[in-house]
DNA sequence: TCAATGTTGTGACAATCATCACAGAAAGGT
DNA sequence: ACCTTTCTGTGATGATTGTCACAACATTGA
């Protein structure tokens, strides 16, 4: 597929024609990076847009001890990088491949001229954001007042939401992330997301089958743990 | 003070020459609200962009069974209502008042007409929304990987740098909110609350003064908790 | 194919923290 | 000034869940 093409794909320039389409991918330039490779540093200066191509990235923040935060699991067609470059601020989390990935690069001169020439860009940012935060606060209402089953399972949802196709009411997720990914999203231990995993299963709510897994009745499943 | 006064101090307008932010003004609403009282509630549609003038508000979120959990609390020349104005979802967050609050009102046409018309309004408003996702993301790191302790001195550290006056290193908290509160920032219980900042206290980070509170040496209370 | 490494399952134990219960203090209204 | 309501302090208790330890299983690469 064309860049172009990948560009049309992308919420934030979906609105613009492809003569300018066009003009915008002129100024992009293609990366790969590895399974496990760090693509932005905290405390870095942010200086680059990037748009997913293919793969998947995750954005986490690091203790002082050590200890990984995922904020979320990025895939084809979303965007990473804007936030230092409106607020001028530095990174304020890391970017790291979480399998082989392509993406698109804009420096950030042209994606400040982007926003300037095409009101429709910025209008489309501010969606995007909004969504964004959105999402950032039921992750902390999660987060707030439910005990580790919840979150896991809200966790679940938010994979279904992203990366799951749907099925006669179920959902299936195609390669589902380590436990440990899971566990650091929901803010609890590896070993808790095990059991709690197998206790759904119990349940009958999911099934596993290898790397994929299944929440069964997905409204339902949503509804019980909203 | 004038309503134009009030716009010219909150940031996304600020850039503005005074003969549009007297139009603006022109369209806006003042109202007023009582301690306690509910702003916007849940679930409703968002028609409405809010600015405060005086006063305070909590943006909450409610589970099932009633708890709340409170993502932020806004003072002066914060606003708030944007976001199901931007992404057209419904309202995610109730907005309740805090204390006596006075606030300018714009409808939501006049809210978008803004955005199209001056697109440093939307540049500026992208920037805000930034700094609102970094202080989301920092919130989600707290509650993920601290123990209660951390995330209530983290709780005591965002009212600061809100609400706080700054004096020989020191920080001073004038009005800090009801224990009850700051667990349900926190994300953790009322007598938590009760039994850290006597800890806090005891450990000569902190000293309570009537309803107002001091931080020692900020910096360094900061950066133990991080 | 066989190490070597990475991932998952599960038991035992300890620590943190929510909850309940109630008393005392403060604030607000009449 | 008095009553009512709201807020705060603090003990006791038990449940949840993090941590440690280790075995089983899967994946990768030489």
């Amino acid at each position: 597929m064309s860049s172009v093409q990948h560009l049309r794909n992308v919420p934030i320039f979906s609105d613009l024609k492809d003569s300018d389409l066009n003009i915008i991918s002129d100024k992009m330039i293609s990366r790969a990076y590895e399974k496990g490779q760090m693509i932005l540093l905290e405390e870095s200066q942010g200086e680059t847009f990037f748009i997913i191509v293919s793969g998947a990235v995750k954005v986490t923040r690091l203790s002082d001890d050590g200890r990984e935060v995922i904020l979320a699991i990025l895939g084809e067609s979303d965007f990473f990088g804007e936030m230092s470059l409106l607020d001028g601020e530095g990174r304020s989390a890391n970017i790291v491949a979480n399998e082989d990935a392509e993406v698109l690069t804009l420096s950030r001169r042209d994606f400040l001229d982007c926003l300037e020439t095409y009101p429709k860009i910025a209008i489309a940012l501010l969606e995007e954001l909004a969504i964004r935060l959105r999402k950032s606060d039921q992750h902390i209402e999660s987060l707030s007042l439910s005990d580790s089953e919840h979150r896991i399972a809200i966790t679940l949802i938010r994979f279904a939401q992203e990366l799951g196709t749907i099925k006669q009411g179920d959902v299936k997720i195609k390669n589902l992330p380590f436990q440990q990914d899971i566990a650091n999203m929901a803010g609890t231990s590896r070993e808790t997301v095990s059991r709690t995993l197998k206790l759904l299963e119990e349940k009958d709510l999911i099934k596993k089958h290898g790397k994929d897994l299944i929440i069964y009745k997905f409204d339902e499943f949503r509804q019980l743990f909203s």
